[in-house]
DNA sequence: CCAGGGTATTGCCACGTTGAAATCAACGAT
DNA sequence: ATCGTTGATTTCAACGTGGCAATACCCTGG
């Protein structure tokens, strides 16, 4: 049996021209039903299935999306890229999936590389690249950025109104009483504009409530995993800040900061409330259960293919830069209950 | 500026033919190192890069590998793909991740759909389907099953030694002094092999240690979530079974487990103990931290690239199928701890 | 000054597909 | 009977690349 069988096979065999069964396959053409019915007879037969390598050199287009992301195990960034992938296969879009591992060297390699090539467009969470270099580099690879505080019209993104969120999320503790809100998740030595719009957040919810910001409350991580989170709330308790409530800038620091106020013997939410952000299905059976900002991720999903296709299809190249906000809310559960 | 360049503009612009651009960039030739120099200084100027779907429909090959898994934001499988992902590129391999989310039809549809042509060779860890299936499926594309039980040589296969796995995490159970141990995670509705597997190698552990295995022990799930994990300990406790221990077939599973123990007031490990599968990083932070049985994830990965490298780039079509093993250790934590 | 042998470079073609335009057949209207 | 029209099908060319074989070039030894 042939490897592949190709439209001048399956011509050959039905009696008729390439392009006769080119027009079978697409619909592209009126073709009479008799005809019709041997060409799918004879793509049946040899098991006939378009070479999409041709297809694309001809379309100078590859049907194929890129999703980089930094950590593939990061559960908040995987449940995205499952909708993603899911929402891309309506419109029959393969996605291929990069991590960039939070290095800038691998954004970069991303967009200048090969990727730049294969990729009809690309949706890209950056970590370590400035939103400006990222738009720069890719050009004219339709891009849509993720989280990224918006890149002067530069590019398409999509996002949850981090200030506004984090505000909320802080408001929420102070509505509990606490008055000691310390926040885990700032990354001072990366150009990361989330982390920056969080905590300014933050910062105008505690000064709305008359609290001034303190540094000490206010912990840095080098990433976004449990062990930091669990590391930050125990140089937060060791520095002698005594804080009655935690606001993480991801679920993933929340729940480190859970295990280690357990070791700590601090009872949550008794002594420390914690609040997260991202809504991961973890913080759902965690104990106690998290309270966290519920970013709408399949809105998300939707919306950063919308502005793909958008592109992508139009003739245009000068589409004015979208900037949508999507929908979040807050998730009270056991981590702020009401005592 | 152009939206692409060709071997064609960089031969212009280098004043040489196309053929030799072809030979600077794939280093298939001796090339002066005068000429080459010039090229290169064109390539640069121009931002040339390669067409790969021209490349793939000269060459046969695509340079892509799929990878396909029931839900990419379950942990485990999400760990996995990193892995994988990393890996690949390691063999400048360009991944695309497809979800099955556990539908027969998904699996099908993956392997005869146009998934089959542009794709080198395909890793999957098949759910609904029977191995036999997929890998009639799949020809001649080179397929490398994950976990799945061996399709009688019918195609590669990666996994740990489920049998013998659940057999020590059983054990282990067993020789903490408990006689109640009860099973979630079978799944007797899906031909699914991996599920059986462990379920052999904790009944095993049993008749071992003189216990008759108990039906009314082996708890059902629909799916691997931390939701059919709570439900099934909740059933478990409800049937007025008593266990005072639980071996969940995967970790997610085993963290719902917990999760309806707290509710219901059980102490961890004190009143039951519970062991996990698959060592996801929510194990090491959950409270109690869990006990799980670790896969050489690290591994899995590799060999089953090595696999499809084999296949992919041997002309042999006859190869041998593989069949791997890579290990796994017990790793004991908090939630089963010597109370 | 030329044959011989290597090195460097080139032209041509095919991979499988589809857009554009040409061809062919059939049919109704003039 | 002829022409125009519509519908069905075909021919031709090109997308960008790399294998193959041919060619142009240079140097050395006779």
């Amino acid at each position: 049996m042939r490897v592949s069988s190709s439209l001048k096979d399956v011509a050959a065999r039905a009696g008729v021209s390439a392009r006769t069964v080119s027009n079978v396959v697409n619909g592209s053409a009126r073709v009479a039903p008799e005809t019709r019915r041997r060409v799918q007879e004879a793509i049946d037969e040899l098991g006939y299935r378009p070479n999409l390598a041709a297809r694309s050199l001809r379309a100078g287009r590859t049907g194929i999306i890129g999703l980089a992301i930094p950590e593939l195990h990061s559960p908040y960034f995987a449940e995205l890229a499952g909708l993603l992938v899911d929402e891309a296969r309506r419109r029959s879009w393969t996605v291929v999936i990069d991590q960039t591992r939070g290095g800038a060297e691998a954004e970069r390699r991303l967009l200048t590389g090969d990727g730049g090539r294969v990729m009809d467009g690309l949706i890209i969470s950056p970590w370590a690249l400035p939103a400006e270099d990222i738009t720069a580099a890719a050009r004219p690879l339709p891009v849509v950025l993720l989280g990224e505080r918006s890149p002067h019209g530069l590019a398409d993104r999509v996002a949850v109104d981090n200030v506004a969120a984090a505000d909320e999320a802080t408001a929420h503790l102070l509505s509990l009483g606490r008055r000691r809100v310390a926040a885990i998740g700032l990354q001072p030595h990366l150009r990361n504009g989330t982390a920056e719009l969080r905590a300014e957040g933050y910062r105008a919810a505690l000064r709305r409530a008359g609290i001034a910001p303190r540094p000490a409350w206010e912990r840095p991580v080098t990433a976004l995993h449990r062990s930091d989170g669990a590391r930050a709330m125990a140089e937060l308790l060791d520095a002698g800040a005594e804080p009655d409530a935690v606001f993480a800038f991801s679920d993933e620091l929340a729940l480190g900061a859970l295990h280690t106020a357990h070791e700590r013997g601090l009872r949550v939410p008794q002594d420390v409330a914690v609040v997260g952000f991202d809504d991961i299905e973890d913080g759902r059976f965690s104990h106690p259960t998290l309270t966290t900002v519920s970013p709408d991720k399949g809105q998300i999903a939707a919306r950063a293919l919308q502005c793909l296709a958008d592109r992508i299809y139009s003739p245009r190249h000068d589409l004015p830069a979208a900037d949508l906000t999507v929908p979040h809310r807050l998730v009270v559960r056991g981590s702020s209950a009401t005592v």
